[in-house]
DNA sequence: CCAGGCATGTAATGCGTTACATGATTTA
DNA sequence: TAAATCATGTAACGCATTACATGCCTGG
């Protein structure tokens, strides 16, 4: 068995060729929103799925870069990927620290609530703005097949943009409630 | 400084005095869709805050059942409860498993992906069902104020009916669109 | 000349998960 | 009589994060 991590990194693999560090670039560009891991995971987990032969690798020299490891997919890693993508996902240990926080907000000021809601809702609007963005540029291209690897691109940034417009109505709520509490403490 | 779930057995203890089978419960049953941890975490936790002063606890004698540690959150705790509180949440490592293998879908057969699908819509179905009974239960004693801490536990709900409908929807357009592949590649 | 990008790693520490360990009582 | 609940822990292992480490090239 493989860790998730390893799965996304042949997740990315599966698309094209690519060095440690581009893979550690995708993973911050393409798929950073549903999945991160540091640069400092991803080289002894090429290492660890060479040896599983999922991938290979072949040096490239570079002239003025330094020279880097291109890891290709093997067909038994694309196979070990196509088996791991059809079972159900893990129940999802889900951490979301917003909503931690939220769970103990009552302790707070209204005042110190509110500043934190804003905030949240401009960063929420700011990612919303970000992935209708992206949604909008590969609608202009046409809605990929389900068998078009850009598909999975389109399909998880739907995702995001339903994701992060709930957020922004939902901070909207939360600093309207902490305003009408306010207007009646003045009172 | 204290982990995000020395932080969230915290938020739990400034609402009652637990013991750590209590928390453990308490995970499962109150904040399970939002924070987990395992009950092997939470008795190394109880004992690192107390060593900082954020808890006390003492032993209660039952009868007829296992003596009990009742762990009380002290004013420092509360105090850095309220501290972590309004700091903005961590650029969260979002890890979701099910948008992982989305982005990979385009390399299975259609029928895989819609059986994938079909169960992850009756999954979201199920925890929509739930989430929306909890948060009509709340709404009809009246909406809870900011400053109730039954605010928080309907604050989170709102966001988890909010999330769990967009789930719903996206994973009906994911089998509609598995769907029309089917059908086009059977004419 | 300095910051940032390209490129690959190792080390330390801590958190999370799973399994191990025990034992009494209650309920089906 | 077997399984579930109450109750508290320890141990092993692996993954994640952060920091450490190096070094060349490019652009401002």
């Amino acid at each position: 068995m493989l860790s998730t991590s390893g799965y996304a990194i042949l997740a990315l693999l599966a698309r094209e060729s690519l060095s440690g560090y581009d893979i550690a670039q995708w993973m911050k560009n393409a798929i950073d929103f549903f999945w991160k891991t540091q640069h400092s995971r991803i080289y002894p987990e090429l290492a660890h799925l060479e040896e599983l032969g999922y991938v290979t690798h072949r040096l490239i020299e570079q002239k003025q870069r330094p020279a880097k490891k291109l890891y290709t997919i093997t067909e038994a890693g694309r196979e070990a990927l196509k088996a791991w993508l059809v079972m159900p996902p893990m129940p999802a240990a889900e951490r979301n620290e917003l909503l931690l926080k939220t769970y103990s907000i009552w302790l707070t000021e209204p005042q110190q609530a509110l500043a934190f809601y804003r905030r949240q809702l401009r960063w929420h609007s700011e990612r919303l703005a970000i992935f209708a963005g992206i949604q909008q540029r590969i609608e202009e291209k046409g809605i990929p097949k389900p068998s078009d690897p850009r598909f999975g691109d389109y399909a998880t940034v739907r995702v995001g943009v339903a994701y992060e417009r709930e957020y922004v109505t939902w901070c909207r709520w939360m600093i309207e409630q902490f305003e009408q509490e306010l207007q009646q403490q003045e009172k």
